[in-house]
DNA sequence: CCTATTTGACCCTG
DNA sequence: CAGGGTCAAATAGG
């Protein structure tokens, strides 16, 4: 089967140092645990201190790594190119600027659209396929070789916020629990509005918003339904995203766990990289099952940011 | 009626 | 040309 991710030659080098710490964290967070979980062995290996050092000190690298390549990086939110959500021809317009967007001769104005080519991804893998944003499905597609079709996801704020986030969901073959969600571009969108009939006036979704829609205030809320619950996505938002992959999931696994997940985007996502870092712990234990929770009692760090996949074999990957 | 989803058409990239 | 990404008309659901 083919590699989760590839590494992409081209990324620079704060990018590469990043990915490296990360992996890195990663895998010295999993001997950790391992480490934790059968007290008795210190297997010859680092002691707990010794690799909580050595976590620590990768997420700082990558911290710093991420930040000076953010600085080089033109601001991806304004790049036509970058950024460029696939709408194409007039970018923010599309749907919404109706007819102004079709082009004569074209039949119906359709895939008058510039593919993105250079807009920053990001691919996480989780079980589920919320990740507490609001998101519009625009499509979905049979892949090739691909027994699960992909569906194609775009910030519900895209209008009315010209927010430019997308995201592409495909069950993995090899484990239909899991998902490969592909984001594309970031969040531009603010402080959840409201996204039309999807949030209700007191909009309980503001509170379970994950950290990266809003700078502010909000901390994502612990909610375990599941191992992996964490800003219970609310009803309505997660409606609208269950409901689009449920039917194109039916075919097997169906209803996996709960779809209310941290979202791992989020807390990659580059204009976050300003790490104001909401509730790193909540964060953390979003993603951990119970069997480890007593690592995280002891998380002296507080400072997880990026922890959010490590319970998970998934793969972040910027590219 | 309004908004979201479905789905086939269409364009772009390799 | 094939495969993939996006658009938007049609449709469904509240």
């Amino acid at each position: 089967m083919e590699p989760f991710w590839v590494e992409r030659p081209s990324a620079n080098c704060s990018k590469s140092r990043a990915i490296r710490e990360l992996v890195d964290g990663r895998d010295s967070a999993i001997r950790l645990e391992t480490l934790l979980r059968k007290p008795s062995g210190n297997n010859g290996s680092l002691s707990a201190d010794e690799l909580v050092v050595k976590i620590l000190r990768s997420f700082t690298e990558s911290i710093s790594a991420l930040s000076s390549w953010e600085n080089s990086e033109v601001c991806e939110d304004m790049s036509p190119q970058i950024g460029g959500f696939g709408a194409g021809c007039d970018d923010q317009g599309s749907e919404h600027s109706g007819e102004s967007r079709k082009r004569p001769g074209l039949k119906d104005g359709r895939g008058c659209y510039k593919r993105r080519k250079e807009s920053e991804t990001r691919t996480t893998f989780s079980p589920t396929k919320d990740d507490g944003h609001a998101w519009r499905k625009y499509g979905q597609k049979d892949i090739l070789n691909s027994k699960f079709p992909r569906c194609y996801f775009r910030c519900t704020h895209k209008h009315d916020q010209g927010c430019r986030a997308t995201k592409q969901v495909q069950k993995i073959e090899d484990d239909p629990k899991m998902y490969q969600i592909t984001y594309i571009g970031s969040h531009t969108c603010r402080k959840i509005t409201r996204a039309p009939q999807m949030i209700t006036d007191s909009d309980p979704w503001e509170s379970s918003y994950p950290p990266s829609c809003n700078n502010s205030d909000t901390k994502p809320l612990i909610n375990s339904q599941q191992s992996f619950a964490f800003c219970s996505a609310n009803d309505s938002i997660k409606k609208e995203e269950e409901l689009a992959l449920v039917k194109e999931d039916t075919p097997t696994t169906s209803s996996d766990l709960t779809d209310n997940l941290s979202s791992f985007d989020s807390i990659l996502l580059p204009e976050l990289m300003g790490f104001e870092s909401s509730d790193p712990a909540a964060m953390y234990l979003s993603c951990v099952d119970d069997s480890q929770h007593s690592f995280l009692d002891m998380d002296p760090m507080g400072r997880f940011g990026f922890d959010g996949e490590f319970p998970f074999y998934e793969n972040v990957q910027f590219s």
